[in-house]
DNA sequence: AATATTTAAGAGTATTTTGTCTTTTATAAA
DNA sequence: TTTATAAAAGACAAAATACTCTTAAATATT
């Protein structure tokens, strides 16, 4: 059950990494950041590029460039990052996957998983990347080989 | 967010449809069922053999066979459906795929997610195939294209 | 202006998942 | 015992996802 994929994985860790390293640097070099995380530098930039597209991140080119918030990690919620990241369609999903999901016709598991899914819905619309970094150690965003 | 793989999810379509029309056929013929649930018959195959192989289902080849069920479908949960079907670590997976997992420096999301996790689990436990499809049409099956 | 640095963009490769096709094996019935 | 039927098994193909490499564009520094 790989709720995220590998690619919103690792954008969630690079965000959480400049979220909880902001005071520091106001621009953050990809491909240090890549080294630190251990993700592949392209892969990364192809990532990070798409969260620029949707107006999260900001870049720059040339020496010193990098990637930095244009909110603040407070102000960025869970929700926008998995909708950037997974598609706009991210909580819209069944549980089993059955096609033409129906309130017409629910299954026994309907009710609750639309439960379940409203809920995480609301929850990740209230926390945001900031509270997510809050008690993140950086051995938990690496590879623990 | 797709909880199920595509193949765990014809496998449930499958077992649905068998336990709706439990009623009428010892044995259900694999061709016939992919027909009907619009499902390919060689992937279908390939899935209801590994339901067959982790003693699920039983199989009779020849003249008349197919599949059948071994346990009535109400002694059958969800639960031992999806770990045959998506791996029997389906209920171990972290929300975020961040890797290493940590008790010990848990993100603010983690005893939320473990929270869920394990209603879902003990959801999944208590629910029986039979159940699954008490409220289930069979256009709820197929695919409304 | 020339050069170095760094992200953007896009082509290309690898792996996994999904789906197809062919051959083999088991069973029933003629 | 021969033939037909149906699942099992395995090779193969397509699509999606994950990852790599090359080139282009922007920016800073000299
Ligand atoms: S009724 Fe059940 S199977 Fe259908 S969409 Fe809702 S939860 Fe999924
Ligand atoms: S602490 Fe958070 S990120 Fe880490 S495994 Fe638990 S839920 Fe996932």
């Amino acid at each position: 059950m790989r709720v995220i994929s590998k690619s919103g994985e690792y954008g969630l860790r690079a965000l959480l990494h400049m979220a909880s390293n902001q005071e520091n640097e106001g621009f953050f070099n990809i491909r240090e950041m890549s080294e630190e995380l251990d993700i592949s530098f392209h892969f990364l930039t192809k990532i990070l590029q798409v969260l620029t597209q949707k107006g999260i991140l900001q870049s720059y080119r040339g020496p010193n460039g990098g990637v930095g918030f244009l909110k603040s990690p407070e102000e960025i919620t869970l929700s926008e990052l998995v909708r950037a990241l997974e598609g706009d369609d991210f909580f819209d999903k069944c549980l089993l996957g059955l096609p033409g999901c129906g309130e017409r016709q629910p299954c026994p598991m309907h009710a609750y998983w639309m439960g379940i899914r409203n809920n995480l819905k609301s929850e990740f619309e209230t926390t945001s990347l900031a509270d997510l970094g809050k008690n993140t150690r950086l051995q938990h965003l690496r590879l623990i080989a």
